[in-house]
DNA sequence: ATTTGACTTTACAGTAGCTGTAAGGTTTAT
DNA sequence: ATAAACCTTACAGCTACTGTAAAGTCAAAT
């Protein structure tokens, strides 16, 4: 198939297919005589396994090394569970941030008078340098 | 005071600031005779606000805005209160995608056998094209 | 046979928010 | 005098794409 249903059925654009081939992420299972790029069924899964990566959270460099697992019948599952193991400490670490950043901004938001005034203690936070921690 | 003291006292780099120059963000007080960038007491509050914000997750183009209003003494206090309004929806949403995430990696990784063998159920997973909502 | 439209190709630029590097000018300390 | 530590500009590179342009190909309608 073409690459443009190649992108239907895995969900990924016609552009992002021909960049993941730019950066040897994936290539074609052949080419045409007119420069068409050819897709197999298993190319199309290829595609969507990558998908599904990128959708975790796994970076281009990371869906590399997991699509090398897939196709390599050697691989050992642990390789694989070590880097989902990894990316779901990122994921927490983000998640940990992330509420951190919500808790001091509703503090903050806590604090405005939410008015017509100019008076507000989200500005005053913003520019207060942090404290040092004293020693 | 040059560059790199105000980059110390606000805790930004000096390339930062210089490309938040660059990008119409902040200019420094005024340019010597040698062509140094000289920076003020309250210039380097600026900079501390525009790292806070960042920090908070703002754009830079919502650092902007808020700096306009930082100093802008005919502000409204609701505007700043909007502005962290909706990045707190931002924030909010994050999590709840993190979350999914992590739930879902989670689940996929307690099947993977985690040994020397090649059968993974994460790797299952992921190749495994979307199942369609039936209608 | 031709023309239209929907494909496909490559190549280059732009996005966000910086960081790195190069090549040079200035200031300060020894 | 010279070396170290600043400062300047300009350009490239990073991630993961997306947009645009110019051109070639293919299938269907006229």
């Amino acid at each position: 198939m073409n690459i443009g249903e190649a992108a239907k059925q895995s969900g990924l654009s016609s552009k992002t297919i021909r960049y993941y081939e730019s950066i040897d992420l994936i290539v074609p299972s052949a080419r045409r005589d007119n420069g068409y790029r050819e897709y197999s069924e298993s190319k199309v899964q290829e595609l969507i396994f990558l998908r599904h990566a990128r959708q975790f959270g796994f970076a281009l460099d990371e869906c590399k090394q997991l699509l090398a697992l897939y196709t390599n019948p050697g691989r050992q599952s642990r390789d694989v569970h070590n880097l989902v193991a990894e990316k779901l400490a990122d994921i927490e670490l983000r998640i940990a941030e992330l509420k951190n950043m919500k808790r001091v901004l509703e503090e903050m938001s806590g604090q405005c008078p939410n008015d017509e005034g100019a008076a507000c203690a989200i500005l005053d936070n913003l520019a207060r340098p942090d404290e040092e921690p004293e020693q």
